[in-house]
DNA sequence: TGTACATCAGTGAACGCGCGTTCACTGATGTAC
DNA sequence: TGTACATCAGTGAACGCGCGTTCACTGATGTAC
């Protein structure tokens, strides 16, 4: 008690990145404040001096992932490009690895929170759908061609092929690894292929 | 109080329906017993006359829902076959029609609880990813081909992205229908011709 | 620069509420004779 | 076939518990003079 503003702020986005990793992992519905707070270091009382309602944080949390996957996929652009291969592809193979597959925590926000959003509040559900439209551009940013219209209606079906095999994989990879693997390993696949084939 | 056998076990299909409807719909976190008794016309404190524990309800509902979806399916192809049409591209078209992105209720299960199932019980995501695999095989027995292992990668390929259409569109409804449309249009356009180039 | 005081982040306990589960009880069903 | 009784689906209240939210209080920070 009796803390700086600097250290008001640090703390709030400290309650922030603990529930991001939270509502990950278990769902924004099954994590109470009491053990988020507790997660970033602080008692519960306090959380209404930085939030109106849970809510907020919800909001915030999502504002705060997006952000970040954000960062990651420019960070990502920019090295492939450094590296002078393909950007697209390399996004495509990260997203559809082993690594992306289990690491929920840390990777890509917009499927992270894809089963969640729906139920989630309407200023989160906004947020949400332009972090997509904001994910459809970069994607398009880095693709060849002209027709911007053509470039649009490909990053989609891109991208909704990309998430649909990862939603897939993780909701078998515990009860099925082997499957889990396969559908990814397809979803690859079938990615390179519709992704050369123009 | 005082109900036949017959009466015993048509009243506990009655819980799974209420509980699946729900559950569908809002999370299963976010349905409690007291709430889903009385949706299914029944008082909390006779739930455990029929299941051990909600999570055995949470498995029962799993396989209803599953079960509800192979017969669906199944009809589907049926219905299919009958007009002398292509089963595969006529269960694609529903798939990712404006009807299956509203009616989250009565359809297709594995994409209800594609972003659940990974938090539910051991048992219901053991029936989860049972179901999957049926679903390919179903998709499997209605292409074209010869090669088992071609057709397979194909299958598992097609139905991920129509999984990842819904699931965008799903996520951007509400907050963007014009989005959510636009998803749908590709990904149906994207699988057309996914689907006739081979 | 030093002092007095307002601010407000954080604490910890409490609020009413709904959760999953348990339990004593009811009474029609279904069985044993 | 009729009677006595065990069964058990369903009721309704209670259990302990954790939920989101509120609140009186603390005390270092930050401001006014």
């Amino acid at each position: 008690m009796g803390v700086s503003k600097q250290q008001a702020i640090e703390n709030k986005k400290a309650i922030v990145t603990a529930a991001e990793k939270l509502f990950r992992e278990r769902g924004e519905a099954a994590v109470g404040l009491a053990e988020l707070t507790k997660a970033a270091g602080f008692t519960q009382g306090g959380f209404y001096n930085h939030f109106k309602s849970k809510d907020d944080l919800v909001s915030a949390v999502m504002e705060k992932a997006l952000e970040d996957g954000a960062v990651q996929l420019v960070g990502g652009i920019e090295a492939s490009k450094a590296k002078a291969s393909d950007p697209l592809k390399e996004y495509m193979d990260w997203y559809l690895s082993a690594d992306h597959l289990t690491n929920i925590e840390t990777g890509c926000p917009l499927i992270a929170y894809a089963g969640d959003v729906r139920r989630l509040g309407k200023e989160a559900r906004q947020r949400y759908a332009q972090g997509l439209e904001w994910n459809f551009d970069q994607m398009m940013s880095v693709m060849d061609g002209e027709n911007a219209q053509e470039k649009r209606k490909k990053v989609i079906a891109l991208f909704s092929q990309m998430v649909g095999s990862l939603v897939l994989s993780r909701a078998v990879v515990e009860a099925d690894p082997a499957l889990a693997d396969e559908i990814l390993k397809d979803g690859r696949e079938a990615l390179q292929q519709a992704f050369s084939s123009d």
